[in-house]
RNA sequence: GGUCCCAUCGUCUAGUGGUUAGGACACAGGAUUUUCAUUCCUGCAACAGGGGUUCAAUUCCCCUUGGGACUACCA
């Protein structure tokens, strides 16, 4: 083990940061955290073509609502910097450089019809792919030729022959190629900028970096990396690469086929330690039976030796479920921030409301507990705002009868006469008007809540009354009179 | 096509050379509850197939099958 534990998550903002990235940045956090290393973003947007500035910003906030706060990179700084590759251009340019002179690398004439055409030419005689070479042995003279010419040209490292190339991935065990299976990659494009391959690389030398913690889609380009290394002369660092995390359907997550990237989960109200357990539980476990922990308990537990190499399916079944658990845990005035905007979005609220009217916290205290995520209460909320409209269907057919409207005008006039309007004395109330009356307090309790919300289901009856108020209560009930007035007929 | 990776209930996973293969989600049933939800109980359900090695393999090895990644002047 590296006396110092240094590890990177570096995207490249060409869209939004999917829960995939999200996890890898994840498995970075904890490994740091637990071993009292350094975690460092690190941005990669070496393709100039398909940098989106709205990605980078993205980024920064996914990884910050996921409480993903890192020790050096953009934002932050730190002694290795500058973290974004675009702003280290110079130094890629150096070390290619310094690879052509010591002959490790060289400049490549090709173009890009040419490459096609090999491409194709070995497809068709089902030889590997890759490229055949032709510069490589270019003489010096050819080479001058060419530069003065102004040929365009990219830079491309030199694969040794027969070599094995071994390396040891932390969680698959040592992993061999053959070196005459690797082309000789770029390095450097035509462009001046480098590819992922010469920047990851240069960078995580740089930045001291001692254990790359990556997504198993690199497993291949691997083998190139410690090539370099070693054209370099550097030691490289310990390679960790982490399995995918799959859609349902065994494809890939996508936007398509429901949420893939972490600003959707929050969008459908769900919590970030909801999602950060989560999804630390997809490829990794603590070796015990826990499955709801919080960051600190899983940073203690956290060993790169329990994250499987095996690719696991997004249950967002399973994830409701733990987002359900949070919500349960947090209290109800800390979720208003959040709940609020979306009460207000739906129209529950007028512009002019604010956050600590009591109905906002009393709806959501009365709602979280029943509802999987932020979404669910604001779905269910609208009768703690406004009056019911209509009277759900199954419910009237079986709530309310023809005996129903005396049973309200009766309960009206007991209401009217009380004191206190609050929960208590309204269980004392129903109750001791159920058996005085003997009308059963199911008969009492289902066609009220059904006038009160206009639905069959949601909060204890008189936790819900109170939360409306009494003036709230009665017009609702009166309306239910008049309801069931003109649709005596209809009744049973 | 080539190279590499992967394989325990539908899903997330624990686990061991000898276990009634454990837990969780989901699903089904039941209990509690003024409804819904919660909670509790019960049930359903897995070692991909074939060869080895071994007294004994789900576990170790090989093959097959299935899935995936890479095979760009993208990362």
């Amino acid at each position: 083990m590296p006396a110092e534990i240094r590890v990177r998550f570096a995207p490249s903002p060409t869209g939004y940061l999917h829960v995939g990235g999200a996890r890898t940045a994840l498995f970075n956090y904890l490994f740091a955290r637990r071993s009292g290393g350094t975690f460092i973003l690190r941005i990669e947007d070496t393709d100039r073509g398909r940098f989106q500035e709205s990605a980078l910003e993205e980024i920064y906030q996914s990884l910050r609502w996921l409480g993903l706060d890192w020790d050096e990179g953009p934002q932050k700084g730190g002694e290795v910097g500058p973290y974004i590759q675009s702003e280290r251009l110079d130094r890629y340019q150096k070390y290619a450089d310094q690879l052509i002179q010591s002959e490790h690398a060289y400049r490549c004439f090709c173009t890009p019809q040419r490459l096609e055409e090999v491409r194709l030419k070995r497809e068709k005689e089902k030889q590997s792919t890759g490229y055949d070479r032709l510069c490589r042995d270019l003489t010096p003279a050819q080479i001058e030729e060419n530069l003065a010419q102004n040929k365009p040209y990219i830079v491309r490292l030199k694969i040794p022959a027969g070599r094995t190339v071994s390396f040891n991935d932390l969680i698959r065990g040592k992993i061999d190629y053959q070196s005459d299976i690797l082309d000789d990659l770029v390095l450097l494009k035509t462009d001046g900028f480098p590819t992922y391959h010469l920047a990851n690389v240069v960078d995580d030398h740089a930045m001291r970096i001692s254990h790359v913690l990556r997504g198993d889609e690199w497993i291949a380009s691997t083998p190139r990396h410690v090539l370099l290394y070693e054209a370099f002369g550097w030691t490289p660092p310990l390679f960790a690469h982490m399995p995918v995390i799959l859609d349902p359907s065994g494809g890939k997550l996508s936007k398509r086929k429901g949420a893939a990237s972490v600003m959707d989960y929050k969008r459908t109200g769900i919590l970030p330690e909801a999602l950060f357990n989560f999804i630390a539980f997809l490829g990794w476990s603590p070796g015990d039976e826990r499955e709801k922990m919080g960051r600190e308990e899983m940073i203690e537990a956290f060993s790169l030796e329990n994250i499987s190499p095996k690719a696991s399916v997004f249950d967002e079944k399973k994830l409701e479920w733990m987002n359900g658990l949070y919500l349960h845990d947090h209290s109800a005035e800390s979720l208003v921030r959040d709940v609020f905007p979306l009460l207000k979005a739906k129209g529950f609220i007028s512009s002019e409301a604010n956050e600590h009217d009591p109905i906002v916290v009393s709806a959501i205290s009365l709602l979280k507990d029943r509802s999987r995520r932020l979404t669910e209460i604001v779905e269910n909320a609208s009768y703690f705002f406004i009056d019911p409209v209509s009277y759900e269907e199954k419910a009237v057919i079986k709530y309310f009868a023809k005996g129903t409207k005396a049973v309200f005008e009766t309960l009206i006039d007991k209401l009217d006469g009380m004191i206190e309007f609050n929960q208590v004395s309204l269980d004392k109330l129903y109750h001791e008007y159920s058996t005085a009356s003997g009308v059963a307090i199911g008969e009492l309790i289902h066609p009220t809540r059904l006038a009160v919300s206009g639905v069959s289901f949601g909060p204890g009856l008189f936790e819900l009354m109170q939360a409306l108020g009494k003036e709230t209560v009665f017009r609702r009930i009166k309306t239910a009179i008049s309801w069931l007035e003109k649709n005596s007929a209809t009744l049973q």
